[in-house]
DNA sequence: GATACTAGGTAAAGCGATTAACCAAAATAA
DNA sequence: TTATTTTGGTTAATCGCTTTACCTAGTATC
């Protein structure tokens, strides 16, 4: 049935170590029995059990993606590029979506770094984030992306600067004269959405505008999410005259809300979104986004990990600054 | 510094045997030591070693999925789905993306195989599938999704009733008058191109409409490509009064092209897409889809994958009937 | 009081590889 | 010719767990 090297070795009339040697190049072997085994090997088609391998090797070159907010299109794209950079540094890379689910994440965590992987890039859903205090003991190697966790300050982390995003934002909205700024969140715990509000409430303050916390309001991250938030958002403020979505799933919601309500933008509502969606420049008006190429998150983001994995002590906590793309949603041009 | 079960054995004084009953439950043991091992298990927060587990038993409660052609959103959402339904059959699912490298994909697919999964789902790139034959000759479990190959008909697989969608769309455009009809195809050697084609070939042939080889141009699943391949095609043929662009990341440069070109939909260039991405419906005109719901897709292809592992001659090749999203895009309201 | 269970536990084999240590025969060196 | 390498291979330990078979002492049965 499945076909091991014992029968590989058996056929071949030779010890296992042998075929373990031709297998693998470890040692001088004479042609004959190299050809010998090999030609078995076709025959079989055999492949080496990765599980005994890894069991033996005590490594397994396998790297693992556990991500929550799975299928929005800024992760998606970090997914893919994780993916790609791993498969050029030769490893393999595994990806696991829970769903902003803590449960899953802990038990996919759990699962993984039971010695199936070397390493694991985890974007948190940070409810509690303290089940990964055994792993970190263990010098587990870890890093955070996309979220991280000021309590989790022994792991390296790759983010975007959200403060800044936040400000660069908000700031833009109010160089064109908005005062009244709504804002779209998915999930209150996270970093991606504590500071970027902390940029919210900087660049308001700077510009001498009252924060309001009327004017936050939460979408789950989904469309529909969104959409209704923004309908509630802009029914109980009619002088909301600008709102910025925080993560681009969200932003497709919104402006269905808007078309909903015959608001166009920028006029009736100057719109910022975040994360550069694939969709934003076939709107109409193009959505104006706060960006970060995912493609730098996602092979930063390795590295650091291929960095934690040779030198346990590495934990650089790196931001990387993200920039407007204007278009003409938040009322340039 | 890793902690073993042989360890927690020698601290709590008793055979490796106990502590592993202990942590499975599989014999009846004394409260004492119960206890003693079960407060070591915490005290160094012990997990079993999967690697070891899965060797030992010879099966994982993993599944995987490997695809080609992510991030397409139809595919996230696949993605997404295949990997709850998973979840609630208490399998874990690990995903691979293979970004429509064959090589890649093969590497992958002889990794995962090789004892790490009790079975995969694969949208194949189908270039060359004949590395398949010896998992096949093995019967390890294998469902093909979204895509598959006629030529492995020992395989199960679930996708959607693609020539069905084909002709529906093209049959649609046809009834809004329209003769001359663009194809934007992402590669040529898929069935999801294949099919719908065939579809579109046969939707024109009872329509009495010559099919005429020009108006197909490949988009290479991206959106440049789509772009690109729209921008060609509408300037050499100034003939064509309709684009059916068969995925939906592609419709997303096909857009873009006509706003380029000024082009409006529908009244200069009628447009049906294939998929429902999210963002169809903000885009203005709303755009109409030929559809299925990915979440069908990806749940039936888990459960055929469950079949297969029970049975290993379980093979039925399920096509899921497609409908037509009508929106403003092809010309209705 | 002999017999039969039961409760609680252990020893040891085995999953499928890798690898250090060892070895005999042939080849080379001195 | 004797000593030393090299060649091509083998033996056996090991990775960390599961599981069958076996054991002993205490309980129940009659």
């Amino acid at each position: 049935m499945k076909i091991t090297m014992k029968d590989i070795a058996k056929e071949a009339g030779v010890s296992v170590t042998t075929v373990s040697h031709v297998i693998n190049g470890t040692k001088r072997i004479s042609e004959e029995t190299y050809t010998k085994i090999m030609s078995l090997v076709e025959k079989y088609s055999y492949v080496p059990n990765t599980m005994a391998q890894n069991l033996r090797q005590q490594n397994s070159n396998m790297a693992a993606l556990v991500v929550s907010s799975f299928p929005d299109s800024y992760i998606t794209s970090i997914v893919k590029a994780v993916g790609e950079r791993a498969r050029d540094r030769g490893y393999h890379l595994l990806f696991i979506n829970t769903n902003e689910n803590q449960k899953d994440e802990q038990e996919a965590v759990t699962l993984l770094t039971s010695r199936m992987i070397d390493g694991l890039i985890l974007s948190p859903t940070t409810r509690d984030a303290n089940y990964l205090q055994p792993l970190i003991e263990r010098k587990f190697p870890i890093v955070l992306v996309n979220r991280y966790d000021p309590k989790l300050i022994e792991l390296p982390w790759v983010t975007a600067d959200d403060f800044q995003a936040g400000y660069d934002g908000t700031y833009h909205l109010i160089g064109h004269g908005h005062r009244n700024i709504g804002i779209i969140y998915n999930f209150p715990e996270v970093t991606t959405t504590t500071d970027r509000l902390e940029g919210y409430k900087e660049a308001l303050k700077q510009s001498g505008i009252p924060f309001r916390e009327e004017y936050l309001v939460q979408g789950y991250g989904s469309i529909e999410g969104a959409a209704l938030a923004t309908e509630k958002l802009l029914t109980a403020h009619k002088e909301i005259t600008a709102i910025f979505v925080l993560s681009d799933r969200m932003t497709i919601g919104t402006i269905s809300a808007l078309k909903n309500m015959s608001k166009k933008w920028p006029n009736d509502i100057a719109l910022i979104g975040y994360g550069d969606f694939e969709a934003s420049t076939i709107i109409d008006p193009p959505i104006t986004n706060v960006s970060l190429p995912p493609d730098t998150v996602g092979k930063t983001a390795f590295d650091a990990l291929l960095n934690r994995i040779q030198n346990p002590n590495y934990n650089k906590h790196i931001q990387l600054p993200t920039s407007l793309v204007i278009r003409k949603s938040c009322g340039c041009n």
